[in-house]
DNA sequence: CTTCACGTTCATCGGGTGTTCATCTTTGGT
DNA sequence: ACCAAAGATGAACACCCGATGAACGTGAAG
């Protein structure tokens, strides 16, 4: 899940960047409206988090700006205030849901998974908790892999790589995008290790594993 | 935790009714706002969910009635149509949150829950509640943990991390997570009390203790 | 003042995990 | 059929993560 977060206070921005990256999300942070509105112009985010009080342009601003761009990302409000009238006005502009500080951070995961769930029912794209392809499942809340209905234990860079497989099935995945995703960034381009991991993964899902064939020269497809 | 839940359609009801019982609560059905707002003078509950089209009094009389009692119960609004000003004015009258029908139930269930947090953020919580994970079973009224059928004594810290735990069965929690929840805000990122606390409270399980499983990189899941 | 329970930090230890490397197998082209 | 390049795989290894025992500080109770 990519999140997208806009907020100038330095304090606040990083508790929830841990929070929310512990979570296993992916963080970008705007510290003010104008790059808020550049990051959600450049990339695609499951749901917006805006704070209200911003420097320049005012969070309720960003809000109308997205909308009229036809940006249909959910938004959820922060902010400090806890004015009924504000929370109100946050809706009518088109946020989808408003969050007061100092706020929950349980509280803040369960409107984040409530509002990618509530989108997710409209658009086909987002990924739901549970993955499946053919009799493999993988189940997000608990990190369970269950192959042909037995529990089979992984590590986690191994699970990251099956999430990566599962959720672009069908879809031809270079190495360097395998790398870049699950290794991050600035990877030694001739390691070997998605190799490696790959024949894991495989002979864990056993039969199933046939399932993740090698394209020469190109790269994997699960499916 | 108990519901009440103030609906005509049977059909809805039924399925409501049904799938929240699964999550162990206790739920309370009123098919009309008189029986509605009777129940709720009777009986203390931690949500009303309350549908919009009622026969005799519509809901949105029904949620100004009880807000004009001083009943502070957290009120979910449910209804057919996914008009924002209908959203906008039930937030005006009084609710708390609103869910377009038709909604998805893991947010129904998401929603309460939140609600229920935030409600108990507020009010000393305190209501008789019973965890059983296994042969471990915690009573929040007494704060009494019983492990096959014998007391266990706890710490509080030790008692909010069991309940942690048993609350999210099944579902991976993360050090930050745990950190944030039973040890609050901002914390030291690199300190190791979690892990302290999760060694303490598996010892004094005992053999229930294995329920507590530790995944490398990502944290701790019970169930 | 003493004692004790509790919460927290610290140091140490063991093992799982991630990574590399070398070797073997497969594939595709000539 | 042969060769070269790409991929698969077994093994080795360093390192980091988590488990744990112990010590320390603190505040409450006796």
């Amino acid at each position: 899940m990519n999140i997208l977060l806009i907020e100038d206070e330095m304090r606040v921005a990083d508790f929830v960047r841990r929070g929310l990256a512990a979570e296993g999300w992916n963080i970008d942070h705007a510290c003010d409206g104008e790059s808020g509105l550049t990051y959600a112009q450049n990339a695609t985010y499951d749901v917006i988090l805006l704070d209200l009080m911003l420097p320049g342009i005012p969070g309720q601003d960003v809000c109308r700006k997205l909308r009229a761009r036809r940006n249909t990302t959910p938004i959820l409000m922060l902010t400090a205030l806890d004015a009924s009238e504000e929370k109100v006005e946050g809706l009518r502009i088109g946020a989808d849901d408003y969050l007061p500080k100092p706020f929950d951070f349980d509280e803040l995961v369960a409107r984040i998974e409530a509002l990618r769930r509530r989108a997710t029912r409209y658009r086909a794209t987002g990924r739901g908790e549970i993955l499946q392809v053919g009799d493999t499942i993988f189940d997000r809340a608990s990190m369970q892999v269950h192959v042909n209905g037995m529990e089979v234990e992984m590590s986690k860079k191994e699970r990251d790589l099956l999430v990566l497989f599962m959720s672009n099935t069908g879809r031809v995945l270079s190495r360097e995008r395998i790398l870049n995703t699950v290794w991050g960034v600035n990877q030694d381009p001739l390691t070997n290790v998605v190799d490696v991991y790959v024949g894991r993964i495989r002979r864990k899902l056993g039969i199933e594993g046939n399932r993740i064939v090698t394209l020469r020269n190109v790269g994997y497809r699960m499916g």
